[in-house]
DNA sequence: TAGATTGTTAATCGATTAACAATC
DNA sequence: TAGATTGTTAATCGATTAACAATC
């Protein structure tokens, strides 16, 4: 984990970013790409591109440029898109199984080990692969197997009581599309949120003033 | 429009949370706030707040604090959610429909006008209130009616012939679900972006490095 | 070797934080 | 009035950009 410390979170959110163009170059069967290029193409500059890629090791070669693959990989190794994170869903309505449905979630380094609902309805439903659960075998589940992450498609109003149930079981990472304020409530979580209202408001901002 | 230009994207990304934040102080009849109080709700800081707010008007008053309704109600135009902005949904499968229906759209300053779809099965199912219509249509209902912006849920080998389309349409403001990147094709548009796998690497990065 | 391009240090820029006079 | 809290200017911090020696 040596240089994987202490990146700021700017350079965090832009290795998505890299790790899909180099994707793309690869696929177009690019063999190598300097920084000047990568940053065109990352609408960024070519002295970003070397400072953000320095963060984790010198992947370059002086006077030849980045090896696409080989950058790739690296930065697929970064991300950590290689593992087998354990993510249950909780709330499999339209959005969570859509969500679900919409994203592989293997090559993003996760795996969908179960997904909960409370409604009755909903109950033995298939989704991605699985089969939807009572809220009420959380618990057992839990226990039995390994959960590192939560994604919450439930309503903000449940929310709270689900988190407090995760948080005991010892989940410590969410992936919230609520807008239930996790971080306010528990400090030793990682959180993602997911805003969707929040990036719709500033689309309606930005058409309206730019 | 006076003070309005030139915000920086941080501060404008940080308008719809204390939007969020106010409507619940309201909701929980709080009257007034001060600055060191919203920035703790904010996990921010009282000069930021007043920093952030002062970009658009001095909404305070010394030696009181900001007027809860007041400040809901200032915010609220800034981010022009009064507006009616006119949104047509590109591409009305599971993704693009658990989208529609997740979101009031009416509440965040848009208004759904027409869902449009390529596949004949989805040819007049209900959708948001509306019933979708074949792509075919595309052209004929801009031409009739005035779209504002348009939400791209379709696959991304799609997005760039529907984007031609749209921008010859003259539709110049995009919410963008997919992977194609918009901003490189056209540069006079405005383009908010939903990387949502791009937000779960960034989830499993930081659970596995932090 | 000469040309290209990196890795890295230094300079700049912008955003955040602190300070404080103004004032309710 | 005294206390509280803003609006705003100044200081700090961090992120981005520029420069250049190292080297493939």
């Amino acid at each position: 984990m040596s240089k994987n410390d202490g990146i700021s979170m700017s350079v965090i959110r832009r290795l998505p970013r890299y790790y899909r163009f180099l994707c793309e170059l690869d696929e177009r069967n690019v063999e190598r790409i300097s920084s000047t290029k990568l940053a065109q193409i990352m609408h960024s500059t070519a002295s970003q591109v070397r400072q953000d890629l320095n963060c984790f090791g010198g992947f370059g070669q002086q006077g030849y440029g980045y090896s696409v693959k080989g950058l790739r990989d690296e930065i697929k190794k970064i991300l950590g898109l290689d593992r087998d994170n354990r993510a249950i869903l909780i709330g499999a309505g339209n959005f969570g199984a859509a969500i679900v449905n919409h994203l592989d979630f293997e090559k993003l380094g996760f795996r969908l080990v179960a997904c909960f609902d409370n409604d009755k309805e909903k109950l033995g439903a298939p989704l991605g692969g699985l089969t939807v659960r009572d809220d009420s075998e959380l618990e057992g589940f839990c226990a039995e197997n390994r959960v590192d992450a939560a994604v919450l498609c439930v309503p903000k109003e449940n929310v709270g009581r689900i988190l407090d149930r995760l948080y005991s079981l010892g989940v410590r990472n969410f992936w919230n599309f609520s807008h239930y304020d996790i971080a306010s409530r528990y400090s030793d979580v990682v959180v993602e949120n997911v805003h969707l209202s929040d990036s719709l408001m500033t689309l309606g901002y930005r058409m309206n003033n730019l």
